[in-house]
DNA sequence: TATGGTACAAACAAATTTGTAAGTAATGAC
DNA sequence: GTCATTACTTACAAATTTGTTTGTACCATA
């Protein structure tokens, strides 16, 4: 899409770090917003402004470029309803429900780490 | 460090994205080195050239600056010798081996997820 | 006829992240 | 006295990510 110099070094640790099963995976995730929208996500459909309300700065724009992205990567599932107004849910797919436990193993090492280094300050 | 407006939208959502424990764990390795710099290092020790090696096109600018990062996290323990030439060790905190199993299943599900989407192109 | 709600899209701008190239300090080997 | 070695640092530049603002299509309802 955005075009780039084939053989800049950005380009070739991009691919070296995608060869990588660990960074792959980390990379579907990466960014500020997709964690969070998968985890809210979780279990439960939302729709475009139900999602929207979880994050109460996140502007329109970055919360559609996020959901498009995790549809093109297969970890959200998007239905349109044909209705006026218009209205279209969000999902997690099987593969993405996949994470849901190791966001939980994530969350617990925030949680204990943040409190540690809290009590310290 | 970095100068930034106090109010701007951006701090907002950065504040709202560290007081949630999973963003707040998944914030500590996140950006393009970090994941793979922890996972490297796994349960040994490493020189900075060492490390260097492992990844063929970092410069040397981004793993000092990602190793400091991890440093000022707490993530890594560095050792200097002062000795000529210089040398330097790091290796993870106790903290950061809290992650390896993390790995392990983000690797698992990027090795799983990887194929499928090979096998359907 | 005017208004309102939903889920966006487009053009632009700011901020951050990542990479390039060159240089430094100390010392011992040649 | 010059060179090699190691682990950096500095100044700069490119690329990507994130945010702002404005606008649109749809039609039901007032």
């Amino acid at each position: 899409m955005t075009a780039r110099k084939e053989n800049s070094t950005y380009t070739l640790n991009e691919k070296f770090i995608t060869d990588c099963d660990l960074t792959y995976a980390a990379n579907k995730i990466g960014g500020r917003w997709k964690i969070v929208i998968l985890d809210k996500l979780g279990n439960r459909k939302l729709r475009f402004s139900e999602l929207k309300k979880e994050f109460p700065y996140i502007s329109e724009r970055m919360l559609t470029l996020q959901l498009r992205a995790l549809e093109q990567d297969e970890l959200v599932k998007r239905t349109v309803y044909a209705e006026v107004p218009p209205r279209v849910e969000y999902e997690l797919t099987p593969i993405a429900l996949e994470f849901l436990p190791i966001f939980c193993q994530l969350s617990a090492w925030g949680k204990k780490n943040k409190m540690l280094k809290n009590n310290r300050s």
